[in-house]
Order: C-alpha cells, then structure tokens, then sequence
DNA sequence: AAATTCCTGAGTAAATTAGTCAGGAATTAA
DNA sequence: TTAATTCCTGACTAATTTACTCAGGAATTT
C-alpha cells in the first residue's frame, strides 16, 4: 500500500462511477473532463481496475464503464491496492529480510502499521459518500454544468 | 500527508534514535550504515526534522542526533509530515477549490480521510515500539553486529 | 457503414525520490 | 591548539515514479 495522487485519481474515477450508477456506464471521456484527470492515464488506471475485477467496460455508443460489484463492497484500500500494486509499508514486502537478511528495526512497526492502515482503508466504501445529500447535490449540479447524460435514456 | 518510502525512511531513521536515547546520541553515519539509507538522504531528512523540532543535532565527537521532546510524544504523523510537508489528501489542500473554483466530488471523502487518517497516525507514537523485548532484542543484536558504540560512556 | 467507446502498448515529459559532492561550523579530545 | 568528529548547508545529478501523449485496433450501437 502507498497513498499517493495515483491512488487518489483512481478513487475519485470510481466515486464518480458509483455516484452515476443508477444513470449507467460512465465515460472515461466524461470523467476526464469533469475531473480534470488526462483520457490516456484513466485508460493506464482504468486498465488495472478491470484486471483487479473493480469495473467492468462496455463499449461501442452509449458505453462506458460500470462497477464490477456493488458500491458497499468496494473499499478504498481495493481500488488503492489496484493501482499502486503495493501491499504493505514494509522495506521487504513483509518477508522480514530488510536489513541484509534479518528483520530492520522498524519491521515490526512497518508490518502493524501497514495491518492498521489496511483494515482502517477496507472500511471505508464507496456507497458511504454515495448517498450524502451534501454530494449528490454537487454532482448534479455539476452534471448539468458539463452537460453530462443529456440524450440517455436512464438505464435499468 | 502521504505515505511514501521518503517518510517511511524518516521514521526508521527516528525509531534508530528512540532506541538508542539511553546511551547517547545517534550519528548519521551511524543510522546510515545499520539502516542502509544514504548519509547525504538523510542529512536532507533531519535538517526537515530539526526545523520541525523533533530532534536536536549535537556536534563533535560523541555527537550525533537526540529526540527534541521525549519519544512518547513523537507520532508517526509528526514525523511525516515534518518530511513530506503535505498535511492533506486533498488536490486543493483542503481549500475546497479543486475543480474550477468549486469542491470535486470527492473533496469530502479526502478531507474526512485525512482528519481519520491523520488522528490514526498521531496515535502512534515512538514510545510504543521502544521498549518491546521482541524489538530490544533485535536492537542489542544488531549494534554488536556493526559495532556501534563500542568506546562510549552511557550518558546521562 | 459510421460513430462511439473500450482497450492496448509504446513512447515521452514532469515531478519526486534518492544519492553525490564539496565545503563550512561547532565541539571534543589529544 | 590542533586534529578529529560530527552536524549543517547548498548545489548538483541519477533513478524512479507519476502523468501524459500518441497511434491504432476491437467491440458495440445507431
């Protein structure tokens, strides 16, 4: 695990996928522009998401991308873990071998922190900021100043 | 905040001190050789680390770095920040003006994550790995291996 | 058939991390 | 008082990661 901006633009791609889930699939394209991320590095990340079974693409017209599962059982620390590819805080990747061999004496401390951190990040999923009125206020009111979904149909 | 090796190295470096506080300050060549980080990376590291008070340099011979406060009131988050100088997830840096002016979608989600991760963080302090006998051990183990301290008083 | 969108891979630019080098300032011990 | 030790500073470079660009193909819808 790793917190940086990757992380980040990963997770805001997929809140703002869960927060138009009952329209339908959203466009890299569209999250693009509304997010301000470049089309190429979603389609880097995007790449890993799908790998990692988070999203599922549907192309041609009308496509986009949907969750692979549902929002309560996506978490922060999945989508973080599928970008950035990195389990743990540890020097060693947790193998205990950091200080030629032998455990450094941080260890330990890497290893509980990096327990801590994971457990605290797999809490928090997407739907818990979903439903906020405070957020879903901002996003349509964003929507409409993007012109999003204009000529679709809301999907099942 | 963030969480990269550059804090992880911190950290290590400032739990090498915390365990040697009782016999005396800990040099950089020191640090450098035991935790395998370069002694010029961490002379970058604790001149963020002195201006941040959380040690005091004490020069000469039989000189080295010391906690600028007792290691119990030393957090993880103390020391990271003090390296990496980020205090938040957020793009805007908790302005709330991260897409044209007004809050992204996900402003909410970082500000709260960085409040939860922050106080996560600040809850661990130094202390708490210093006096586990798994890792004193270890310690005891390790500075015979290179040798550390071997013409030193204990000091006060 | 044409438009849309995902999807892939190779390559580049920018930023950050990590390390090197050179030299000076304070302190201790011989 | 000299020499050794260690912090301390700043400028520079190398390596890695992050972010972006470009080009083109595959599936799907209209």
């Amino acid at each position: 695990m790793k917190l940086s901006t990757k992380g980040r633009y990963a997770v805001t791609a997929m809140m703002d996928i869960a927060l138009h889930e009952k329209i339908g699939p959203v466009t890299l394209a569209d999250i693009s522009q509304c997010q301000g991320i470049s089309l190429s590095y979603l389609e880097q990340l995007f790449s890993r998401l799908r790998r990692n079974g988070l999203v599922k693409g549907v192309r041609g017209p009308g496509g986009g991308y949907r969750l692979a599962k549902p929002a309560n059982e996506i978490s922060v620390a999945d989508i973080i873990d599928s970008v950035d590819e990195q389990l743990d805080l540890t020097k060693c990747g947790g193998k205990g071998n950091c200080n030629k061999g032998e455990q450094c004496i941080t260890h330990q401390l890497w290893f509980d922190l990096t327990c801590d951190l994971h457990r605290f990040l797999s809490g928090i999923k997407l739907d818990q900021y979903v439903n906020r009125p405070q957020i879903t206020d901002l996003v349509k009111k964003q929507d409409v100043q993007y012109g999003r979904f204009l000529n679709r149909r809301t999907a099942a």
